[in-house]
DNA sequence: AGCTTAAAGCTAATACGAATAGCTAACCGG
DNA sequence: CCGGTTAGCTATTCGTATTAGCTTTAAGCT
């Protein structure tokens, strides 16, 4: 029997690749395993678990989109920028859905670098957020509102949760021209006195 | 051996609870089964699967967010009402992850029963914006914009994906400050002339 | 080249959760 | 009290993750 050729890298991204055909959760050891060429248990020499393996996923998942995100929004400032990064956003999950579900998990409390993974796109947010809406510390908010925003209409999107018919990418501009309208520095930070 | 007395309401509001309490996507037959004193078969006395019982728990579960909802919402307008909506909402997501994990599933595409649970939940937000932001079918994006808002802080701050140390108080309070500044009913539409 | 060795792959076996089959006994209506 | 329905049980099957232990490849060294 000719080797394979594997590693742990290749096992990973075959994980990713079906994580789009057939659903994050649905993948497992034994269609990886095929998707690869060897018998199941052979797995085991390149990843340590399914766990491992999805964790893998999850990492490669996050810095792709970082990577995807960055491209997107280079040289650009501003609003601008805030739309840049609101499109490259949903075309990523939605081209992506397998990935994209992999990037919702949370880290391990202990796992730094997969939570270094996470941090290095909510970086490019926050840079895309630099010089506007609030100043300070008020950029983590901005970043928690725009990040909560586009998250949840690109988790629902992608779960099918918007029934009605209406044109689902009008229903995008609208909520980013929301945001980016409330952001606008020029208006009271709603958190109040305290703290 | 007597009886147990069980019921399929009495099931899934086990699967319910014990999704709070271990993970939504940990609930098991044999886990259940412990909890409502049988052994693991006889749960199929009452349901058909572990798919069915997930269902069931996402019903249940979308119906009690929706009477939260309603309750806090009831005789308020306007902006009050978006912030008594957007603060049960997160609210009962931090008291009931395990049900909320189940809210998110998305209904089979020809399930009535369950859509329609998800569509009360809506109706609810749709109530709320009527007479506040954009007029006419532009209620429907606002309604999604808010949802998926606050779906996204509540799924993100669930995960615990807020790593950074700033008050998630805050971040909420000014995240719905900024949407209801943004949905103010005398700004452009944004989406723009194409129609 | 020939020897050694780490590791990549295999088959076989274990563990565990979902689901089914078929039996038994508890309740319900007469 | 009697018969039927059905909740619950034990035993079993099946699928998937995982481990154990063997075999062979391939790479490095002399």
């Amino acid at each position: 029997m000719p080797r394979a050729g594997l590693a742990p890298a290749a096992v990973v991204a075959a994980g990713a690749a079906l994580a789009d055909e057939v659903g994050f959760t649905n993948v497992s050891m034994g269609l990886v395993a095929e998707r690869v060429g060897v018998r199941t248990p052979s797995l085991y020499k390149h990843v340590d678990s399914l766990d491992a393996l999805r964790r893998g996923i999850a990492i490669q998942a996050k810095r792709e989109l970082g990577d995807a995100l960055a491209r997107a929004t280079v040289g650009l400032s501003g609003p601008d920028a805030v739309r840049a990064f609101a499109d490259a956003h949903r075309r990523w999950v939605l081209d992506h859905p397998g990935r994209y579900a992999a990037t919702i998990r949370a880290p391990e409390a202990d796992d730094e670098e997969d939570r270094r993974a996470g941090d290095d796109v909510l970086r490019i947010l926050l840079d895309v957020l630099a010089g506007f809406g609030p100043p300070g510390a008020g950029t983590i908010d901005a970043a928690r509102a725009l990040r909560s925003a586009l998250h949840g209409f690109a988790s629902l999107e992608s779960a099918g949760g918007f029934g009605l018919p209406r044109d689902v990418d009008r229903s995008y501009r609208f909520l980013v021209d929301t945001l980016i309208t409330g952001l606008r520095p020029d208006r009271p930070t709603g958190a109040g006195g305290a703290g």
